[in-house]
DNA sequence: ATCCATTTTTAGAACTATTCCATTTTTATT
DNA sequence: AATAAAAATGGAATAGTTCTAAAAATGGAT
């Protein structure tokens, strides 16, 4: 009966990934969290909820899901990794006084024209700036 | 008579940054390899010629330049950061295999529409694939 | 030149994100 | 139930970066 669980599960089918307790768990909290949430940020949260979980097993997942493609690692942040499982063309803003980072929706992604030989597999536009709330409040 | 120096100097006082001998260094340094130098590369190949160099003075150098908006740093490799002198608008390419960071031209940089509020500072575009080198070996 | 305040550099310790390793647990198969 | 393979675990190890306190260099003012 839980809808989310069988969507994880077949997504990570879908891709050769065997749906163990802790896959299963890192993945859901990915689709259902849409934060763009580091490895320790996972890791903590989940920790309570399964609590022989090991940070090994986070990093081991992530791994995993990243080489699948069935996630993307965003680094956009130079200290540490973060990870979003929306595989849609979108591209990510961080905001340099509070720190969010913020979806934003493109039709298509830009990919330049690169020089002869070389193949894209996958880009990345990262943008930094102020949002919205920030702006605000520097007005005021 | 040092051109090269000269225009070193420049570009750090024009940002208000005093041209100390291990800052002039750092930023020649970038000026002239355009490789993407890791701050451990540059500490690497500047030692010889300052023994007393101290890698936290490189870190230091490479923020305050940073912060300055001389250089930009490059987060397209998750382990460590990468710097680079050139400011001109240009995207980065990152071989999977041979991990080489290449410079690839584009007319202006695309920065797609922000939800009203957002104002962008600065954007960049990576994109990962294989290079002409590695594709070429791929198909003997 | 000399004194003083300020800035910069330095070495090494400290910190933090991530990976590695050896062992244990779980899962699937016979 | 026995066995082999895969996954998870805890803790040690690694690596990039920052922090800290002291030393050195710099730039006036005297």
């Amino acid at each position: 009966m839980d809808k989310v669980k069988d969507i994880v599960k077949e997504r990570l089918q879908l891709h050769g990934i065997k749906p163990s307790l802790q896959r299963m768990a890192v993945m859901e909290y990915l689709m259902t969290h849409r934060t763009h949430p580091t490895a320790d940020m996972i890791y903590t949260d989940l920790y309570p909820s399964i609590p022989t979980l090991s940070k090994a097993t986070v990093y081991n997942t992530l791994n995993l899901l990243v080489e699948r493609g069935v996630v993307r690692m965003i680094t956009i942040e130079e200290k540490n990794a973060r990870f979003d499982a929306c595989m849609e063309p979108h591209i990510h803003f961080r905001c340099r006084d509070c720190g969010a980072i913020i979806d934003v929706d493109v039709e298509a992604h830009w990919i330049p024209a690169m020089p002869d030989g070389i193949t894209v597999e996958m880009s990345e536009t990262y943008c930094i700036g102020s949002c919205a709330e920030c702006n605000k409040r520097k007005v005021s």
